[in-house]
RNA sequence: GGCCGAAUGGCAGAAUGGCUAUGCAGCGGACUGCAAAUCCGUGUAUCUCGGUUCGACUCCGGGUUCGGCCUCCA
C-alpha cells in the first residue's frame, strides 16, 4: 500500500489512482535561461526516483516533465545576450538534458514546451473568459479572476483575506483586484509574441501548466509535483485555472520536494548562493550526486556541505565494493531486505530507509562470500537490481571504484608499481613493499592485497 | 505581520507511545608480514518548559532557535 503524503491535506494518504495500475505523474520542469543548480537536480533526480519506484511497483505511469521556455527571465536574458531567445532556449535545454542524463535521470514520456502550445493555451484562457473566470484588459493583457473561485488559496493554506494585505498591483498592469495574475501578457516592444483574440501577446507563467498538463493527461490526473516554492503561487494558480476551465477536480496528490539549502539558507539564483550541477561534478560524479539527494528525505532540507558528498562517495564505496569480484547471476532470496526496501519506498518514499536497507544487504553479502559465493553473487544481483530503482548502483563496480576524477598516476604506472611490490613482497622486503605501498597512497591509491593478489582503488575519503 | 515546516548521538540522517535505523568517524577483537578490504563486538542522542499517559524523543500547549512561502524561483 503506497502512502504519499499530499500538500493538500497536509497528511499522508493512501494512494489510489484514478485508474487502477496506471498512474499520470505531470511534474513542473526548468524555465531554460540558465544551467541547472542543485535545487533544479533535485527536482530532477527525487521525481525520476518516484518515476522509477511506481514503475517497480507495478504501475504503468505517464510522467509528464514541462520545459517552460518563454518567460521575463528568458527574455531579458536573451537581449542581454543579443541573441535570440530560442537559441537561448535550445543551448539550455541541451544541457539541461545532458545533466539529467548525467545523474541517471530517465527521460520524462514527454517534455511539453510553452511555446509549443499556444493553440492549447489559448483556448484555455477562452473558456475562462466564456465562463466568467478572466477578463481581457484594455493594455493587451489578460487577468484571471481570483475572486470568482471559490477554493483559492486551499493548497498553500493561505486565504485570499491575508493574501490580499501584501498584494500590489504593479505599474502598468490593469488589473480588478490585486490578487488577479495574467493568463496573457499583451505585447510589449522587444517581445516575442504570439497572435491571439486579444490581440499579440504571450502567455503568463501559470497557464501553461494548466494547459499543458490537462491536455497531456486529462482534466482530471493523479499526482503533481515541483520544487515547494512552485505550492504558491504556481501551482494554486493552476488550480484555479484547471477546475474552473474544466469543471473537474484537477489533481489528487500533490507532492513537493524540499529546497536544497547551503549553510541554512535556500539556495537559490537570487541570493547567488547556488552551485551548478557542473560546479560540483567538477570534484564529485554524478552518482554522488545523486546518492547524496536520496540521502535525504525528499520533504526534508537537503544540507549542501562538501563533507556531505564526501559521505556519499564513502557510502556508494561500500556499495560498490560489496558487488566487486562476483559473477552475473540471477538475484536470489533476501527477502526480508526487498520486502523492507519496498515498505520503506512505498511510505511516501523514504529513501534514507531504502538505502539503509541496501547496506543490511551489503553485510549479507559479506558475509556469505566467505563461505559461498554463489550465494554472495545472488545476493548482489538483489542488491543492484534495488539499487536501480534508485537509479544506483548501475555502474561497473571498478569503473566507479577506479574513477578518473582523482589525480593520479596511470593505470599502466599503478600496476607497474604494483608489480614491483609484489616482487619485494615475494623477496620479504616489507620495507620496499611498504614504501611503494606509501607512495601509492600519496596519489589517492589504495591497495588490497588477498589471496590472489593485489588490487587496487581510488581512495574514498580524504 | 499572516501562513507553513524543522530542531535527534562527533558529523550526516531515519524511525517510533515502551524493543531506540543506516553511513562516516571512534574504540576493542578476528584476519594480514604490516596495512587495506571484510567480519564480530561496542560507546555516544532525541532544543527548552509544562501537560496527557503506567510509560513521550514520539501526542497536546507555551517558549527559544532556524528555515520557507506571502514577488521571479525547483
Amino acid at each position: 500500500m503506497l502512502m504519499l503524503y499530499n500538500t493538500l491535506t497536509r497528511q499522508k494518504e493512501v494512494f489510489t489512482p484514478i485508474q487502477a495500475g496506471q498512474v499520470r505523474l505531470y511534474v513542473c520542469g526548468m524555465t531554460v535561461y540558465d544551467l541547472c543548480h542543485l535545487g533544479h537536480a533535485r527536482v530532477l533526480v527525487v521525481f525520476d526516483m518516484i518515476y522509477r519506484y511506481l514503475q517497480a511497483a507495478g504501475y504503468q505511469v505517464t510522467y509528464i516533465r514541462n520545459i517552460t521556455d518563454i518567460d521575463d527571465k528568458i527574455i531579458r536574458r536573451a537581449l542581454e545576450n543579443n541573441e535570440p531567445w530560442q537559441t537561448l532556449t535550445a543551448r539550455y535545454i541541451q544541457a539541461m538534458r545532458e545533466d539529467a542524463a548525467a545523474l541517471n535521470v530517465l527521460p520524462p514520456g514527454a517534455e511539453p514546451r510553452a511555446t509549443e502550445h499556444i493553440p492549447a493555451i489559448i483556448a484555455m484562457i477562452r473558456r475562462l473568459i466564456d465562463k466568467g473566470h478572466a477578463y481581457p484588459a484594455e493594455n493587451g493583457d489578460v487577468y484571471y479572476q481570483v475572486s470568482s473561485f471559490a477554493n483559492y488559496g486551499r493548497l498553500s493554506g493561505k486565504t485570499t483575506a491575508d493574501l490580499q494585505a501584501g498584494a500590489r498591483i504593479q505599474p502598468g498592469e490593469q488589473k480588478q483586484d490585486p490578487l488577479d495574475f495574467a493568463l496573457w501578457k499583451g505585447a510589449k516592444p522587444d517581445e516575442p509574441t504570439w497572435d491571439s483574440p486579444w490581440g499579440p501577446g504571450r502567455p503568463g507563467w501559470h497557464i501553461e501548466c494548466s494547459a499543458m498538463s490537462t491536455q497531456a493527461l486529462g482534466d482530471s490526473f493523479d499526482i503533481h509535483g515541483g520544487g515547494a516554492d512552485l505550492a504558491f503561487p504556481h501551482h494554486e494558480n493552476e488550480i484555479a485555472q484547471s477546475e474552473a476551465a474544466t469543471g473537474h477536480p484537477f489533481v489528487n496528490y500533490w507532492l513537493h520536494n524540499g529546497f536544497v539549502r547551503i549553510n541554512d539558507e535556500k539556495m537559490s539564483k537570487s541570493l547567488g548562493n547556488f552551485f551548478t550541477i557542473r560546479d560540483v561534478m567538477q570534484t564529485y560524479t554524478a552518482e554522488e550526486i545523486r546518492y547524496f539527494i536520496l540521502a535525504s528525505h525528499y520533504r526534508s532540507p537537503l544540507h549542501y556541505a562538501d563533507a556531505q558528498l564526501t559521505q556519499a562517495r564513502a557510502s556508494l564505496t561500500r556499495l560498490y565494493t560489496a558487488l566487486r569480484d562476483l559473477p552475473e547471476v540471477a538475484p536470489i532470496g533476501a527477502e526480508d531486505q526487498t520486502t523492507a526496501f519496498h515498505a520503506a519506498m512505498a511510505d511516501d518514499f523514504n529513501t534514507p530507509v531504502a538505502l539503509a536497507v541496501l547496506f543490511s544487504l551489503v553485510r549479507a553479502i559479506n558475509r556469505a562470500r566467505q563461505k559461498d559465493l554463489g550465494q554472495a553473487a545472488g545476493l548482489a544481483a538483489t542488491l543492484r537490481t534495488l539499487g536501480g530503482i534508485l537509479g544506483l548502483l548501475q555502474q561497473a563496480p571498478d569503473d566507479y571504484l577506479r574513477n578518473a576524477f582523482f589525480v593520479g598516476p596511470d593505470v599502466a604506472e599503478i600496476e607497474h608499481k604494483i608489480a614491483q611490490r609484489t616482487a619485494a613482497k615475494a623477496a620479504k622486503d616489507w620495507a620496499t613493499a611498504d614504501r611503494i605501498r606509501a607512495q601509492l597512497a600519496a596519489t589517492g591509491i589504495v591497495l588490497e592485497d588477498n589471496q590472489t593478489g593485489t588490487r587496487w582503488r581510488h581512495q574514498s575519503t580524504t
